[in-house]
DNA sequence: GGTAAGAACGTTCTAGAACGCAAG
DNA sequence: CTTGCGTTCTAGAACGTTCTTACC
C-alpha cells in the first residue's frame, strides 16, 4: 500500500511523499516550511538555558543529553507533550531517526540536530514506514498456493474461538467501565454526603454551643424576655407575607458553610425562622457570635 | 524445529514448553525448583509491605502497582537487579507474559503472579523463543514437511493470542468481581451516611422547632430566667464531678434515633450539656416535649 | 460552509535484536 | 561451545488526534 515501494529506496530525502502521490511539491514546501512539531518542541526544550540542569546541548552541541529524567518527565514533558512518559519521548526519538549515543547517559544524537542550526530539523524525517516486508498480498487472502491453504485450515477453528473470546472480552470491558462510571458516581455521592454531615455536625456543635452561653447570661435571657412581643408580631407578620430581606439574611447567616439547612430542611417552621431571627439580631448587636463560642 | 511437533495439537495444556525442546523433564524439574530470578525478585519486592509506598499489590491481589517510578528506578530497583532502569524492568516483565493492565497506572498482571501464591511462578514462562524466525526454513518458503508442519505454523501466534486473550479474560472477571464487591460496601456506606444524614436533619429540626415554640412561651421564659441561678450551679457542679445518672439520661434523649449526636461531637461543651440538660428537665416537668413538636 | 476520507503525527504497550554473562 | 537469562536500544503495532483535501 505504500508509496515508497522500489523507488523509496533511493529517495531517502524526499520519503516524505509516501500517500500522496500528487503532492510532491506541495509536501516538500510544507516540510521546509515547518518541521514536525516533535523535533521543535524538542529544539526548544533542549536549547532553554533555564533548565539545562535537565536538560541541555551535549558537549559536542550535535547531541543533547537528559540528565534528571524524573524531573525531565515530571515538569519537561508534559509542557511541551500530551504525555509525561519517558518512554513515549524516547519512542518519539527513534521515530526521527535518534539514536542514544552514550551507553551510561540518556545521551541523544541526530545529524540534523545541531545547536544553532534549528533549519537543519526540516531534514530530519519521520521513519514510519519502513516495513518493506508486507508489499503485494497483504496477510489475509488466500495466498492460492499450497501453503496459504493448509495455514488456512489449521487456523479454523482457533480463530473462531478467538472470536468468542474476543466478544466476551469485549462485553466485560463494556461492563468494567460501565461499574468504573458508577463506581465514580458514587463515591462522589458519599463525599457529598460526607461534606454535608460534617456540615451539619458542625453547625449543631455551634449552635449547642451557642445556646449554651447564651442561656448562662442573665442578659441574654432579659433581653429574650423584653423582646419576646416584638417577636410575636414579627411571627404575625411573616405569616401573612414574608420579609424577603430578612429572610435572605436568614439564609446567608444560616448557611455559610454549605447552605444545607436551609435546602434540606424545607419544612422548618415559620416560628423557628423568627426565633433563629430574633437570636442572630442578638448575636450581631449585642456580640453573640457564633465564631467566638 | 520446535520440540512439540506433531504431538502439540494435544497437548494443550503443556503449552508452557515454548522453549526448551530437549528438556521435557529437566526444565519442569528445574522450573520446580526454582522460578527464574527475574520472577521471585519481583515477587518479593512487590511483596515487602516496607514499600508499598512505591510498589504493592494491586486493589485484586492479582497484579501490582509501581506508584512511584522514580524512586522505584532509584532505590529498588537497583537493590535486586543489575540496573536502575524501568525500562528495563517493563521489558522483562513483557518477556515474562506480564501485562500492563491500567492505562492510567504501571499497573501489571500475570495468571501466575498472584498475592500469596508464590509457588504459582513456577507456572510462568519466559517467551522469548516464540516468532522461531531463526534456525533454518527462515523465509516463507516451502516448509519441508507437508501437513503437519504446515498445521504448526498456522496455529502458532494464534494459541499465543488466545492464550493471552485468555489472560486478558480472567483479569477483567477479577476485576470485576473487585468492583462489584466494592460497589456493594460503597453502596452500604452510602445508606449509612443518608440514614445518618437524615436523622440529624430531622433532630435539627425538630430542636428548632422546639426552641422556637419555646421562645414563644413566656412561661418558658420565665422558669428559664427563675432557674438560672440554678443552672449556674449546676454548670459548677458538672465541671468537678459528674453526675451519672443525669449524663446517660441526657445520653439517652439525646440520641434516640441512632446515638449520632454524641459520637460525633465529643467536643461537645460542658455548658452546653447543662443548658440541654435544663431544656430536658423543663421538658419533662411543664411539658415540653421535643416528640410533641 | 460542512464534512467525510485520508495522511501524518503522537501515544502507548509490546516485541525484536544484539550483546554480555554465566552455567552445563 | 552451546544455551538460557538479563540488559539495552530500537522497532512494530494498534489506536487516537490533528490537519489537509476534496467533494457535496
Amino acid at each position: 500500500m505504500r508509496g515508497d515501494t522500489a523507488g523509496s529506496v533511493g529517495m531517502e530525502g524526499a520519503y516524505s511523499t509516501g500517500g500522496g502521490p500528487v503532492t510532491n511539491a506541495v509536501s516538500a514546501s510544507l516540510n521546509v516550511n515547518a518541521p514536525p512539531p516533535f523535533l521543535s518542541k524538542t529544539y526548544d526544550m533542549v536549547d532553554d538555558p533555564s533548565t539545562d540542569a535537565i536538560v541541555s546541548w551535549g558537549p559536542g552541541n550535535n547531541s543533547f543529553v537528559v540528565w534528571n529524567v524524573p524531573e525531565f518527565s515530571r515538569d519537561l514533558l508534559p509542557k511541551h507533550f500530551k504525555h509525561n512518559n519517558f518512554a513515549s519521548f524516547v519512542r518519539q526519538l527513534n521515530t526521527y531517526g535518534f539514536r542514544k549515543i552514550d551507553p551510561d547517559k540518556w545521551e541523544f544524537a541526530n545529524e540534523g540536530f545541531l545547536r544553532g542550526q534549528k533549519h537543519l530539523l526540516k531534514n530530519i524525517n519521520r521513519r514510519k514506514p519502513s516495513h518493506a516486508h508486507s508489499q503485494q498480498t497483504p496477510p489475509p487472502q488466500a495466498p492460492s498456493n499450497a501453503v496459504g491453504a493448509c495455514v488456512e485450515v489449521g487456523k479454523f477453528g482457533l480463530e473462531e474461538e478467538i472470536e468468542r473470546l474476543k466478544r466476551d472480552k469485549n462485553v466485560l470491558m463494556q461492563e468494567l467501565v460501565r461499574l468504573r462510571q458508577q463506581q465514580q458516581s458514587t463515591d462522589h455521592q458519599l463525599q457529598t454526603l460526607t461534606q454535608r454531615l460534617q456540615g451539619m455536625e458542625q453547625r449543631q456543635q455551634q449552635m449547642m454551643s451557642f445556646l449554651a452561653k447564651a442561656m448562662q447570661s442573665p442578659g441574654f435571657l432579659a433581653q429574650l424576655v423584653q423582646q419576646n412581643e416584638n417577636n410575636r408580631r414579627i411571627v404575625e407578620v411573616s405569616k401573612k407575607r414574608r420579609l424577603p430581606k430578612e429572610e435572605n439574611k436568614l439564609g446567608e447567616n444560616n448557611s455559610s458553610s454549605d447552605g444545607q439547612i436551609i435546602k434540606y430542611q424545607p419544612l422548618m417552621t415559620e416560628a423557628a425562622k423568627a426565633m433563629l431571627m430574633q437570636i442572630l439580631k442578638l448575636d450581631s448587636s449585642r456580640g453573640w457570635n457564633l465564631e467566638q463560642l
